[in-house]
DNA sequence: CACTGTACATAGCTAGGCTATCTATGTCCA
DNA sequence: TGGACATAGATAGCCTAGCTATGTACAGTG
């Protein structure tokens, strides 16, 4: 009863929208969303194949080639051969990579600040609740992919989504 | 001490974009979220001008062009002249247009049903919380623009959501 | 009536995203 | 062992949202 829910998510989504163009002209013009996007996921995974990229970006796999590619040419990843398996090549974060994603964050923060400036701490308490619990279900919805058993995965998933719900608190480390 | 507000709005932005993509996903790959993101304005704000369009939706105003070109093309929007202003065309959003975006928001919405579903009422009241709350602070930074009385826009409008917190049902007329 | 400013349109570019397809490697089974 | 199928990633080619720079028409003002 708190509201139906096919509201909230439209509204999400649309404030996700608007948020996204904010965000977009806030900071560092010489590097797009994906790029930091990527960055992230390679952070917060280490070295990964290339399709588990593509899986957690929620992207083609050519798209995370392109965006890889472009990465290891900047020097903010780089790739590993792996040696069980001739046809993957890993993917890490460099050291520069990892500077330059905080550089980022640091960045796109000030950049708000003004516009969040003056939140009242409940507010902001309303919204790092509000973005674990997005977080959750965003990991939790994630296609489990690897090997998994084909027809299980979509039931399983979303069961095993509800199931990790409660948890608001995530255990900080869970960043990126 | 709720947190470092850097820290929660790189989260922020980072969710956000995941987000996105999730969307992205979910519902009708024949149009786009430009698309889906200026109807709502132009249903929100009803007959409104370009650049006030473009201002709203944080984007260019050749590329507000270029969108509203396409949903007048699409049947969406209408283009009315300005009696007062020959170089001025209002745009307003059709019912056939007002119709599309209802029913993207009940697909979107059906789509997301899995990921979301078995939240309980306080988790999906954290959010709604949230997103009203983003949702003034975008209204609210945006720039005034239109002869609005400047100084008070922004500070009733973080005064209002801070009270509405506790508030679930929003009025209803907030959305698009 | 010329001059500056404003509202929108046009041109041309970049980059992220996609599908379709190819190559190389792995795996499995007769 | 060798051939058939499966899988990981790379390549090619396309579309579209976004941008900047610029053009055009109208408004307003001295």
């Amino acid at each position: 009863m708190p509201s139906d829910l096919p509201a909230l998510l439209g509204d999400l989504i649309t404030v996700n929208h608007r948020l996204a163009r904010v965000a977009a002209h806030a900071a560092d013009g010489r590097e797009s969303p994906a790029v930091w996007r990527t960055l992230s996921v390679l952070r917060q995974l280490g070295p990964i194949r290339l399709g588990e990229v593509a899986a957690r970006s929620r992207i083609s796999q050519p798209t995370a080639t392109k965006l890889v590619t472009h990465l290891v040419e900047r020097g903010w990843a780089a790739r590993l051969a792996d040696p069980l398996d001739a046809r993957v090549t890993s993917t890490v974060i460099t050291p520069t990579g990892d500077a330059a994603l905080s550089a980022w964050r640091s960045e796109l923060a000030e950049a708000l600040l003004p516009m969040f400036d003056g939140l009242a701490d409940a507010e902001l308490t309303t919204i790092r609740n509000a973005v674990d619990i997005l977080r959750d279900r965003l990991d939790g919805s994630e296609v489990p992919a690897e090997r998994v058993p084909v027809a299980a995965s979509a039931a399983s998933a979303a069961s095993a989504a509800s199931a990790a719900s409660p948890a608001a608190g995530t255990p900080a480390g869970a960043r990126a």
